[in-house]
DNA sequence: CGTATTTGACCGGCGC
DNA sequence: GCGCCGGTCAAATACG
């Protein structure tokens, strides 16, 4: 995953770890880069040079292990580093610099304290997500095999309803999102009997084609994917994702004055991803975007972060939707997108189609000190919360956060939808799409 | 002239 | 069975 990443950052963690060390032993110098280049240039402390010679030799080894015992050799070396500068400044300083240096020993203290404990969460988020990847790979390898027998057996008999929306809800992309740039679900990722992605959209929909294959396909007829709805302010038609659309379609939808447009993706022949965009009949400034299906082809950084958080969201949404009502309405939404006092303003899932659909409000203020706050209680949420934020309100962050991101997410992949980077306000949030939740919910239990 | 957009027709799902 | 609605297709049109 993002080892290497990781390691580079602990590496260049404790290089400033280092360098804070020996600025600390030459504290007294005015100019603190002057005493760093100083320090590690004089042989003034010849001890000291030695130490960090040897520490710059264990990291050569790139043990796993060392990655916490570079960090233990920074802070362990912080007293003996300051009992030798102390025994020094102790000959020739004033006392009240002691009390400054014990000042300042304290803070670095707490500083590579902090360090330490960000390092540690890091390293559990790297390793949640990987335990949720690969979660995830085993659920669609067992369901995958389990309907590769059910057709080898002949008529795979009909599944019950549960069988059936459990298949429809696991099928869908973002558990492809986040895996990689391979090949698109769909909806008849399991069909490997099944040609191409191109036909593989409209085996979905179609159910001529569908009728055709009725032997093994039955089944999932009425497979749809999961939907993530991007609500964003914007006076443009559309908002700029980061992707290629052609418009294919245009519809005046009940209920909204302003005409549905269509779009289908256009930067890989054969993507199957295709969005609506409507303005929101109550607020016009609130543009509506509305992504299905999984791209199969990389993605520009800038799609790709946005592209991460829907896909994220939409995972959560599936995940919830495979075991009942209760859990998909409340704790995938609820633990996931919202565990904290946003819950009630934040996230919803909508029922308005025949689609799972959560929908990402951006529509809405929110503070980026809360945010980042949060990050420290949910790194995941507060990872998706950042993204969104950062895109709604510089688009021209989006590349080089992307990085950032993927290094910490793993391989981007081919995800869902993108981001509506024109988007006005700042806050991520998800709110009821439609009052008709509870009936949704029925659409989605396994009853 | 090639590509993108527009727009009316068509199709299937769903409710009555 | 019928009509409504959402979604898609494809011919016509616009644009660079």
């Amino acid at each position: 995953m993002a080892r290497p990443h990781e390691m580079q950052l602990l590496r260049f963690e404790d290089r400033i770890e280092h360098t804070c060390t020996i600025t600390e032993v030459d504290f007294f110098s005015q100019d603190h880069r002057q005493a760093v280049v100083e320090a590690e240039a004089s042989p003034a402390s010849p001890k000291d040079h030695q130490r960090e010679k040897a520490e710059e030799e264990e990291e050569e080894g790139n043990s796993p292990a060392h990655e916490l015992s570079g960090i233990n050799i920074g802070l362990n070396l912080l007293p003996s580093n300051t009992q030798t500068g102390q025994s020094v400044i102790a000959e020739n300083q004033k006392p009240e610099n002691k009390l400054q240096i014990l000042t300042l020993q304290t803070e670095l203290c707490q500083v590579n304290e902090e360090n330490r404990r960000l390092r540690s969460m890091l390293d559990q988020l790297t390793r949640s997500y990987t335990a949720l990847h690969t979660q995830l790979l085993q659920g669609m390898q067992q369901r995958e095999a389990h309907e590769i027998r059910q057709g080898q057996d002949g008529k795979p008999g009909v599944p019950s309803r549960g069988e059936l929306l459990a298949h429809q809800f696991m099928e869908p992309g973002p558990t492809r999102l986040l895996n990689t740039g391979e090949h698109q679900d769909d909806g008849d990722g399991e069909h490997s009997s099944s040609q191409h992605m191109s036909s593989s959209w409209e085996e979905g929909k179609s159910p001529k084609l569908m009728q055709e294959r009725s032997t093994d396909t039955a089944p999932e007829a009425p497979c749809r994917r999961a939907r993530v709805s991007v609500r964003a302010r914007s006076d443009a038609p559309m908002i700029n994702d980061g992707c290629q659309w052609r418009k294919y379609g245009q519809k005046m939808a009940k209920g909204n004055p302003c005409p549905r447009a269509y779009y289908r993706c256009t930067m890989a022949i054969g993507c199957p991803v295709r969005k609506q965009v409507q303005r929101c009949a109550e607020d016009k400034t609130i543009l509506v975007t509305t992504y299905e299906g999984n791209h199969n082809h990389p993605l520009p950084p800038a799609a790709t972060v946005m592209a991460n958080t829907t896909s994220s969201a939409a995972a959560m949404l599936l995940s919830g939707s495979t075991t009942s009502e209760d859990s998909l309405m409340a704790p995938a939404v609820g633990s996931f997108l919202h565990p904290s006092p946003y819950a009630s303003t934040m996230a919803a899932l909508s029922a308005s189609a025949p689609f799972p659909t959560i929908t990402l409000d951006l529509t809405q203020t929110a503070n980026q000190l809360q945010l980042l706050q949060r990050a420290q209680q949910h790194p995941m949420q507060s990872m998706i919360d950042t993204v969104t934020a950062a895109i709604t309100t510089d688009p021209n962050f989006t590349a080089a956060l992307a990085a950032a991101i993927t290094s910490v997410m793993g391989a981007p992949g081919t995800t869902d939808g993108a981001s509506g980077s024109n988007a006005a306000s700042i806050a991520p949030a998800i709110v009821p799409e439609s009052p008709q939740c509870p009936k949704s919910c029925t659409t989605f239990s396994i009853n």
